[in-house]
DNA sequence: GACGAAGTGGGAGGAAGTGGGGGAAACGGG
DNA sequence: CCCGTTTCCCCCACTTCCTCCCACTTCGTC
């Protein structure tokens, strides 16, 4: 399971390199894909494939389907690290996540987020106590 | 159980002993993650499997679950006490509860809470003995 | 008073994070 | 079709941080 945050900076060739905690769980090749927002998912070839299942099972005249497919699949880009344990994030997603230098990178379970840095700040500063206590009551935790 | 409050010193390069009250009871390998506030929480391992059973199983359609899986899971560190009994805490999370070197280790049944010196004394300041009379009576204990 | 456990401190080796050069491949223009 | 330019990838090098090991002090107990 991929735990945890880790404060990396992408040098000026686009190459991020992957904390040595999740390198063993990503495995020989992952998927790079943009998430529910301004920032990036990361995920091993196993949960990639169990996604793309779900978006093809959507029947094409449903509505939701395409506009599904297109964020996702769409953007999709299945990559390796090089020998260094680093790689290179295609401009396409990097502006998507409007990421430069500093990134936040996040393990929450079965996936990675890979955040631009100051997003991700003005995403912690949202997110308060007070609203992840009210959640945590809510979910019953 | 754990139970009772330890002051201790964090050295200059993040290494907290653990007491040796709560040694056994924490097993070869715990969790830290940040707790609903500017403090910590220290889980042995089958506490936090429990939790992390009760995030996933949240949908991930559920808007609860994804700020309350980045919130605990995208903490997490899993680790273990080294030599000396002494765990090193990751910056993130040091920074996150404010801690520097003086802090405090409370037990709290199925947890362990660490907290930055100060923020627990201002927390012991702020909760008063009527707040405590109040909340046990209306909780009928 | 002595011994042992517990709390605190610091050095050194190695792994992990970061940066840059050079060659091959790809693309575009002449 | 050839040549020049650019981009990508592979390799090499450096530096910082972390972890492991060794050492000392204090407190409690026998």
């Amino acid at each position: 399971m991929f735990q945890g945050a880790f404060p990396y900076r992408i040098d000026d060739k686009g190459r991020l390199k992957m904390p040595a905690e999740f390198v063993a769980e990503l495995g020989e090749s992952f998927t790079i894909i943009r998430g529910m927002g301004k920032y990036l998912w990361i995920l091993p070839e196993h949960e990639w494939s169990t996604m793309v299942t779900q978006l093809r099972g959507e029947s094409m005249a449903d509505q939701r389907a395409m506009p599904l497919q297109r964020w996702f699949i769409g953007s999709a880009v299945t990559t390796a690290l090089d020998g260094q344990g680093r790689v290179a994030l295609p401009t396409v997603l990097r502006d998507h996540a409007a990421i430069k230098h500093e990134v936040m990178l996040v393990g929450v379970g079965t996936r990675i987020e890979l955040w631009s840095r100051e997003r991700w700040d003005a995403y912690e500063a949202e997110v308060s106590e007070q609203l992840i206590e009210e959640l945590a009551r809510s979910a019953g935790l």
